[in-house]
RNA sequence: GCUCGCUUAGCUCAGGCGGUAGAGCACUUCAUUGGUAAUGAAGAGGUCCCCGGUUCAACUCCGGGAGUGAGCACCA
C-alpha cells in the first residue's frame, strides 16, 4: 500500500505496488507524456521503477536539469542503435552525457564523414518516429559476457570484464539495439523533440594515447527546439569571439610557420600587453614583491639537479654552444631559488617574494597548440614566495585576495577554485603534507567561497590550489595558482638561518595570478569580444573630423589626449563621418570624437561610444574628467559599462 | 604525438573532375569636403603552402613534409 508523496508535499495512496509512469498517469495525461524518468527518495530512476512501499517521488520532465541529462544519456543511445543500424560493423563502446550534449566512441573500419553524420541524424529520426519502447533488463556478468561477445561487441565484453564486484549488471534495450547501462533512460525513442549531431574526431580507447583510435560523434540535445536554437546561436557567437579571429581583425597579433606557437605581437596587441603588465608590476610593487630578471638560457645541468630534465627533456628547447649543452628555461623556478641562494638568509628576511615577467618555452606537442591559449612561448606573471611553514597560510590568504582584487580589475568576479591535494607519488613526510593541505584548504574556507576538491590531483611536490575562469564558451580557464613545494629549495640548496641559528630549508610557494600573459590576454579578448574596457583598449579615442578645415582642431585635440596620458590618433582622412564611425566602431574604440564646424566653434567635442551611444557635445576637460573616471574604475563590473 | 579535415590576392572566400585563375573588402590614383555604421570611378596586386614523383602539360593526380582547425592524449 505505497504512499506517496510529491514535492509540492501532497501524497497519494495506491493499493498496490505503482511505476513512476502510473503515478504519473493517475495525476495526468499530460505529465505522463511528459515523463522522462523518476526521482524516487532523491535517486533517478526509469519511469518503469517501481515502488511497492512508501516513497517520495518527482517526476522528471525536460523541464529538469536531470531530465535533460537523461535526455541526453538517451539521444546517446539513440545515436548509436542509428550507427549499427547504419554500419553493422561498428562495434559500440561508451556513450557519456557531457555538457550541452553527448558524445559516442565507435570502433569502426573507417573515420565518419561529415555525410555519414547527415545520415545517423536521419537515422536517428526515423526511430524517434518508431517511438520504441525503451526496456530495462538485468543480468548476470558472464550471461551479458556471453551475449556481447555474441554480438562481436568485443569493447562492451572488455568494460564488462573490468567492473568490479559480482552484482548483476542492467541493459537497456529499444528495438533490436541493447547497451550496458546504468540508465536510468527516456521510455521510448518517441521522446526526443530537439537533438543535432555536431562533430566527430578521433578520441582513444579508454583515453590511453597507447591504445587503438575511436571514432567519436559528438551530439546535442535539448527539451525543446527553442532551447537547441538559442545553443547554437550560442556557439555561433562563441565564434565571432574566438580571440584568434578577433586577434587578426584587431590587428593584435599573429602566428606563422616559422614560428609555430609564438605569437607575433603587433602594435595595438602589445599596447594591450604593456598595459597589463605596468599594471601588474604596481600591483607587484604594492604587494611588497621583489622584482627580478634571470636568464634565457641556463646551462643543462641545472635542468638536472631541479629534476625537470628527466621528467620533461622531450618539452624542452636546447642549444647547444661552445660544447655546452643549454635549456632556453621551460620555467623561472630554479632561477628563482638561484637568487634566493646569493647571500646568507635569514629567517628575518622571510617571507621574501620574488617576482619576474618570465618568458619561458616549451616544446608543446603540435596538436595541443590553441591560438593563444596553448603557446610555445609565453610569459608567466611568476612569482616564488620563500617562507617558513608556519607563514604558509597567511601567505595563501593575502595572495588569494590579490588575485581576487586582480580579477575584479579585469572585470571577473567569477572564480573557479580547486584544491589538489597529494598524489599517490609524491616527496615529503605526511607530516608535512597534512599541514600543507590543512594550511590552503584553511585559506580558501576563509574565502566563504565553494571550493572543489582534487584528491590525488596535487604535484609531486605539493599541494595547490587553481584559480579558474570561464570563458564565453563556458571553457573554463585555468588562469592562476599557488602550489606549495617542499622539494625544489631543498634539492637546488636552498637555507636560512633560523632563531636558532640552525640551517633549516625553506618551503617555496609558487604562484602566478594570470598565469601568462598570452593566455590571460586571449582569455580577456573572448570575455569581451574584442570591446576592451578603456583601461586595456589599444587605442582609447579616436577623434573624427567631418571636413579638412577642422584639422588643425582635431591634432591639438589629439595632443592634449596624449599630454594627459590617454591613447588617442586623429583621423583626418577624406572619407565621410559615417565611413570613419564605421571603421573606428569595428576596430572597437571605446570613444569617438566627432568635430565638424559646431564643435570648433563652441571649443568642444561631439563623443560617441563604440556602442553607438552619443554623449552629445562637451568640452574637452569634461570628456578628460569622464575618461579618467572611467578608467581608474579599470574593468571593475561596477563601473560604468559601455 | 594520434585521427580526420583544411591551406587559392593583404583579408574573407569563389573556382575548375590535368591545359598556369576570380569576387568583395583593403591598397594606389583621380574626383568629391560630405554631420554619426560603407561617396564614385579607374588601377595595381597571385611560384594556387613547400619538396619530390607521374604526365607533352600539375594549383588540380600520387608520395613526403610544414602549418592550421575539431577532438583525443599531454600540460613542470
Amino acid at each position: 500500500m505505497p504512499q506517496i508523496t510529491l514535492p509540492d508535499g501532497s501524497t497519494r495512496q495506491y493499493d498496490q505496488p505503482v511505476t513512476v509512469a502510473g503515478v504519473a498517469e493517475s495525476i495526468g495525461p499530460g505529465l505522463a507524456k511528459a515523463a522522462l524518468a523518476g526521482r524516487v527518495d532523491g535517486v533517478l530512476v526509469d519511469t518503469s521503477y517501481t515502488m511497492d512501499s512508501d516513497a517520495e517521488l518527482a517526476i522528471v520532465t525536460e523541464r529538469d536539469d536531470d531530465g535533460i541529462e537523461v535526455l541526453r544519456h538517451s539521444c546517446a543511445h539513440l545515436m548509436a542503435q542509428a550507427v549499427q543500424r547504419l554500419f553493422p560493423k561498428a562495434q559500440v563502446t561508451i556513450g557519456p552525457v557531457i555538457e550541452d550534449g553527448f558524445f559516442y566512441d565507435f570502433a569502426f573500419e573507417r573515420a565518419f564523414t561529415p555525410e555519414d553524420l547527415a545520415a545517423i541524424e536521419k537515422a536517428m529520426k526515423e526511430i524517434v518516429k518508431e517511438d520504441l519502447t525503451v526496456e530495462r533488463s538485468v543480468l548476470p556478468r558472464d550471461e551479458a559476457i556471453a551475449l556481447f561477445k555474441e554480438m562481436g561487441e568485443e569493447y562492451k565484453v572488455e568494460i564488462i570484464e573490468s567492473i568490479p564486484g559480482e552484482e548483476p549488471l542492467s541493459f537497456y534495450r529499444q528495438g533490436d539495439f541493447i547497451d550496458l547501462c546504468r540508465g536510468p533512460h527516456v521510455p521510448s525513442t518517441g521522446k526526443f523533440k530537439a537533438f543535432k549531431l555536431t562533430s566527430v574526431a578521433g578520441a582513444y580507447w579508454r583515453g590511453d594515447s597507447d591504445k587503438e583510435m575511436l571514432q567519436r560523434v559528438y551530439g546535442t540535445a535539448w527539451g525543446s527546439k527553442q532551447d537547441l536554437k538559442l545553443y547554437l546561436q550560442r556557439l555561433e557567437e562563441a565564434e565571432k569571439r574566438d580571440h584568434r579571429k578577433l586577434g587578426k581583425q584587431l590587428g593584435l597579433f599573429h602566428f606563422q610557420e616559422e614560428a609555430p606557437g609564438m605569437p607575433f605581437w603587433h602594435p595595438n596587441g602589445w599596447t594591450m600587453y604593456q598595459v597589463i603588465q605596468d599594471y601588474m608590476q604596481q600591483v607587484q610593487v604594492d604587494n611588497d614583491y621583489k622584482e627580478i630578471k634571470t636568464p634565457q638560457l641556463v646551462d643543462y645541468s641545472l635542468w638536472e639537479k631541479s629534476g625537470h630534465a628527466s621528467k620533461f627533456a622531450d618539452e624542452m628547447f636546447s642549444v647547444e654552444s661552445d660544447n655546452r649543452m643549454y635549456a632556453i628555461k621551460p620555467m623561472n623556478c630554479p632561477c628563482h631559488i638561484q637568487v634566493f641562494n646569493q647571500g646568507l638568509k635569514s629567517y628575518r628576511d622571510l617571507p621574501l617574494r620574488l617576482a619576474e615577467f618570465g618568458s619561458c618555452h616549451r616544446y608543446e606537442p603540435s596538436g595541443s597548440m590553441h591560438g593563444l591559449m596553448r603557446v610555445r612561448s609565453f610569459v608567466q606573471d611568476d612569482g616564488h614566495i620563500f617562507c617558513t611553514e608556519e607563514q604558509i597560510q597567511s601567505e595563501v590568504a593575502d595572495f588569494m585576495q590579490l588575485l581576487f582584487s586582480v580579477y575584479r580589475d579585469f572585470g571577473f568576479d567569477d572564480v573557479i577554485l580547486r584544491l589538489s591535494t597529494r598524489p599517490e607519488k609524491r616527496v615529503g613526510s605526511d607530516e608535512l603534507w597534512d599541514s600543507a593541505e590543512q594550511a590552503l584548504k584553511d585559506a580558501l574556507v576563509a574565502t566563504g567561497l565553494d571550493w572543489q576538491l582534487q584528491p590525488g590531483e596535487g604535484a609531486f611536490y605539493g599541494p595547490k590550489i587553481e584559480y579558474s575562469l570561464k570563458d564565453c564558451m563556458g571553457r573554463v580557464q585555468q588562469c592562476g595558482t599557488i602550489q606549495v613545494d617542499f622539494f625544489l629549495p631543498e634539492r637546488l640548496g636552498a637555507t636560512y638561518v633560523a632563531e636558532d641559528s640552525s640551517r633549516r630549508t625553506p618551503v617555496m610557494l609558487h604562484r602566478a595570478i594570470l598565469g601568462s600573459f598570452e593566455r590571460f590576454i586571449g582569455v580577456l579578448i573572448e570575455h569581451y569580444a574584442g570591446a576592451m574596457p578603456t583601461w586595456l583598449s589599444p587605442q582609447q579615442v579616436a577623434i573624427l573630423n567631418i571636413t579638412d578645415k577642422q584639422s588643425e582642431y582635431c591634432r591639438k585635440v589629439e595632443e592634449s589626449l596624449k599630454n594627459k596620458g590617454f591613447r588617442a590618433a586623429s583621423d583626418l582622412r577624406n572619407e565621410k563621418i559615417g565611413f570613419k564611425i564605421r571603421e573606428h566602431t569595428l576596430q572597437k574604440v571605446p570613444y569617438l570624437l566627432v568635430v565638424g564646424d559646431k564643435e570648433v566653434e563652441s571649443g568642444t567635442v561631439a563623443v560617441r561610444t563604440r556602442g553607438g551611444e552619443d554623449l552629445g557635445a562637451m568640452t574637452f576637460e569634461d570628456f578628460c574628467d569622464h575618461l579618467s573616471q572611467e578608467i581608474s574604475n579599470y574593468g571593475r563590473s561596477d563601473s560604468q559599462a559601455n
